[in-house]
DNA sequence: CCCCCCCC
């Protein structure tokens, strides 16, 4: 027995974990009693009781971002674990969640299980093992002896990458449970805070670990590494305008997202830097829009004015930023949408372009092209400052944090606002990925998941007919669908197919006739004595089983019509049958129309909306393809 | 108090 399971131990007020094998008991604290305890939208935290045989200690948290275990019900009472690594925190009364929370018994230390593995499930292991007793601790005099957080690196986790610098990677790694850092080496991170935020002389808070953070207390010091940090941005609603930056941070118990606004994106924005360690204190905890959401945590954090961020020169115990790479062979596999971690040498680079987007936003964009060890490539989309800023020569090893799959052009990636990338990052795989690549991985015939070109063929075009873009609810999901069709104008309506839009350049806003020779763009809030016709243009479009009404913008209604605004314009003002006879010429017409398609809801009523975003000739050779596929499908 | 996640 005593071979199995570990051994709890409180050595000089240090709460000791002797061992690291334990038995779960059960959970002393499940979601509903925590929910009860912070109310409908706390965290949901589990708290367990677990035994070495001889005591059972019931104060440990499991860190969120080992829940799956429960989801999975792996981590049930009877299994046996292995705990990996540890954050140990004491208690002190003045922090009322966790007293709150832990009120059940007299024990003033909290051990928030970071890593831990299942070894044994509950049915191997059967029945209870041993007679354990509650282990109680010695109340402790004097707290100056207890360390704030002690951290127990039982074993260096796999991956570690520092996003910009080379901190000294994986710390040799401590294995025996008698190396376990001292109370002593982890008093620093007490003092430093006190002494470099200048506030007054309150008692300093404890630095606790950020699992524990809840909005019920505001007396602490978290002290963590910056991991992503964006540029300022400004926004401007009717609630108001200001400006705002946000970093997310990380230490051994979690993750949390920090935002700051106005005077403190002045304050602070200087101040840190992506990869540096601080202590943080003073700062606001409300729940975090689970909208938006993208880190492991139930809360986010609000810099104000009393918040304080204090650089930590000791970022010893503090994990750098966790990858864990998917092979780009293996994205193959990976679902549409998937948040993925990635590394690969940067074989080639597209220059960059901008682009405006649909919400009429300009921005900057880059592909590269990455490429691994299983001898695959990948397309990697950068957007605003990383794109242009991006330097492709020498063929870099590329790391990105947090890309997103998307099945366009068969699987490619796209960086996005939460991403972080890594340009020869100090770590083992790009190490190992720039040897492999120098000598020899260069010369390798990869194949990219990426089909790249126009021409390479309809794989990537998703065709559809309109009744299988209406047996597929195409359009229904969160995003908008995009296909593909051979179809034939049916009707045109070309009545209101034209609108007196503003001259302004790039302003396509219907500007209002004020009948004295001005017209005025609410957008611009201007009048000009003149305006700009667009095309808006609304048509039928049939195929060989069913027919759809879809709208053309400007770009592709000129197409359709094959002819400008401002001459269709024109011929309606003075030559109403040139102006027909448009319209007849492009009746009847067949093209390839690509499509964008999503669900609108207006009142209440809720209709699918299939907007044409080009207009193609039809390849005849693709027309029978297409026309192939389709019969194929109908038939199955 | 933001919340953009884009483009072919």
């Amino acid at each position: 027995m005593d071979k199995v399971l570990g051994h709890i131990n409180c050595v000089e007020g240090a709460f000791e974990l002797k061992c690291s094998i334990f038995l779960v008991n059960c959970f002393t604290f499940g979601v509903q009693d925590m929910r009860k305890l912070c109310g409908a939208s706390g965290p949901p935290r589990f708290r367990l009781k677990m035994s070495d045989g001889q005591h059972s200690f019931s104060s440990f948290l499991l860190a969120t971002q080992l829940h799956h275990l429960v989801e999975e019900d792996l981590l049930v009472p009877l299994c046996v674990c292995k705990l990996k690594k540890t954050t140990s925190s004491t208690l002190s009364d003045g922090r009322y969640g966790l007293v709150l929370m832990f009120c059940s018994c007299y024990c003033r230390h909290v051990v928030v299980i970071v890593d831990m593995e299942v070894l044994q499930s509950a049915e191997e292991t059967g029945e209870k093992i041993g007679n354990p007793v509650p282990f109680t601790e010695p109340l402790m005099a004097s707290p100056m002896k207890a360390s704030p957080m002690m951290t127990s690196p039982m074993k260096a986790s796999p991956m570690k990458v520092s996003p910009i610098k080379a901190e000294p990677l994986m710390a040799s790694p401590m294995e025996a449970p008698s190396m376990m850092m001292s109370p002593m080496k982890a008093s620093p991170t007490m003092a430093s805070p006190m002494k470099a935020s200048c506030s007054s002389p309150v008692s300093p808070a404890k630095v606790i670990p950020i699992a524990m953070l809840n909005p019920y207390q505001s007396k602490w010091t978290i002290r963590a590494r910056v991991t992503n940090k964006s540029n300022i941005r400004n926004w401007n609603n009717s609630r108001g305008e200001g400006k705002l930056f946000s970093f997310e941070i990380v230490d051994e118990s979690g993750e949390i997202r920090i935002t700051a606004f106005n005077n403190e994106v002045d304050k602070f924005f200087p101040l840190v830097e992506q990869g540096k360690v601080y202590y943080i204190s003073k700062a606001s905890l409300k729940p975090a829009n689970k909208q938006f959401m993208k880190l492991n945590n139930d809360y986010e954090m609000t810099l104000n004015s009393n918040s304080s961020i204090v650089p930590c020169e000791d970022s010893q115990g503090v994990p750098t930023m966790q990858c864990d790479f998917v092979p780009i062979k293996d994205l193959a596999d990976r679902d549409n949408d998937a948040i993925v971690d990635v590394i690969g040498v940067c074989k080639s680079a597209e220059d960059v372009t901008r682009i405006t987007t649909r919400a009429n936003r300009d921005v900057s964009k880059r592909a590269l092209s990455l490429m691994d060890m299983t001898g695959k490539e990948v397309s990697v989309t950068l957007w605003g400052e990383e794109a242009e800023k991006f330097d492709a020569s020498g063929s870099p090893v590329v790391a990105i944090k947090k890309a997103r799959l998307s099945d366009f052009r068969g699987k490619s990636l796209s960086a996005s606002f939460s991403s972080t990338i890594m340009v020869n990052p100090d770590i083992p795989q790009a190490f190992c990925l720039r040897a492999w690549y120098d000598q020899g991985g260069y010369a390798l015939d990869s194949q990219s998941l990426t089909e790249t070109g126009p021409a390479t063929g309809s794989s990537a075009v998703n065709w559809k007919t309109f009744s299988e873009m209406k047996k597929d609810n195409l359009g229904h999901g969160e995003k908008a669908d995009y296909f593909s069709c051979v179809a034939t104008v049916v009707f045109i309506r070309k009545e209101s197919c034209l609108y007196q839009a503003c001259p302004s350049a790039d302003c396509y806003k219907k500007v209002i006739d004020q009948n004295n020779g001005m017209y005025h763009c609410g957008k611009c809030n201007k009048e000009f004595p003149n305006f700009k016709y667009r095309l808006l243009l609304s048509a039928n479009l049939a195929d060989c089983w069913d027919n759809q009404w879809v709208t053309c913008f400007q770009e592709t209604a000129e197409v359709l019509l094959g002819c400008s605004a401002a001459e269709l314009g024109q011929l309606r003002d003075t030559d109403e049958t040139a102006f027909d006879e448009v319209f007849q010429k492009a009746n009847f017409s067949t093209h390839i129309f690509k499509n964008r398609v999503k669900l609108e809801t207006y009142n209440d009523e809720s209709r699918v909306k299939v907007t044409v975003l080009e207009i193609l000739p039809v390849d005849h050779r693709e027309y029978s393809r297409n026309l192939l596929s389709s019969i194929s499908k109908l038939a199955r």
